[in-house]
DNA sequence: TTGCATGCAAATTGTTTGCAATCAC
DNA sequence: GTGATTGCAAACAATTTGCATGCAA
């Protein structure tokens, strides 16, 4: 049975409050693993999958964002208010962007499908500043 | 070392070309374990890292796509001309969805951001006819 | 002949699950 | 006390890699 299946009392737990808190924290969108790095400062015993647990309910409760984005890692995000994201090409690195694009009328998208459309999301990509700096760096040689 | 680098010279595989012209063959968007199933056919004794390895390197030829959309699995696309995909939210088939929806221009984003913008992609969710029969046929119950 | 590509198996990585011990209610 | 939650380890799934052999050029 899936974790966060509502069919079941919710109890509250340390390790979870401290996980949201963490995450709410920070301006960053971490991994699963990166997070529990970071919550294991102050719980230094909690298990990796004690955290995917929690974030699943968190997400099922609407608290945070699980971060669908293309890639292979679940990042996850503590903000609450309609925002977009941007990942870095070379490093995954995922940053805000306080833009909300215009979606395509989901009317006009379902003239074009036999899917019941449910649904669209616009994901940014680029180059982050820091990788952005390395490319440049390295990129005069070959310009030489 | 990223096995489709370019540092190396590349030769031509009959693997390769069975697999590109079997993909090219698909109006569905598989999996490489799906699309390896579909090559043994012709070629029993292919592997499945010979298919990951080649799709990479179809991929950075520019021949294939590889579909970088929300879950965990990497799909790949034999079309080249521009389409948009729509994922069913419950099994994850991916189907095409002829239509380019109108992109944020890139000068606004880049206004929102550190990250040197390079590109967006939207994509879209819905439920595809099968799950959407599955899902139609339990509703009524609900709803009694 | 040279060295890239393959098949196979083993290694990695990210995520989930089984289970006994704990802790919230 | 009851059963949801945890930590740990093992299981899983998807993808990648090491290496000896095979094949394209």
């Amino acid at each position: 049975m899936n974790y966060a299946d509502t069919g079941t009392t919710r109890r509250r737990s340390h390790q979870r409050e401290v996980i949201l808190a963490e995450l709410a924290k920070l301006r960053t969108h971490p991994t699963a693993d990166e997070l529990c790095q970071i919550v294991r400062r102050r719980l230094p015993r909690v298990s990796l999958a004690t955290v995917y647990r929690n974030l699943e309910v968190l997400a099922e409760q609407g608290l945070i964002a699980r971060l669908e984005l293309s890639g292979q890692q679940w990042r996850f995000d503590g903000r609450k208010d309609p925002h977009s994201h941007i990942r870095c090409v070379t490093c995954g690195a995922v940053a805000d962007l306080d833009l909300t694009p215009t979606p395509t009328p989901l009317p006009e998208v379902q003239r074009h499908t036999d899917y019941a459309v449910a649904g669209q999301h616009t994901e940014f990509a680029g180059l982050c500043p820091a990788c952005r700096a390395a490319h440049d760096a390295s990129l005069p040689e070959a310009l030489a």
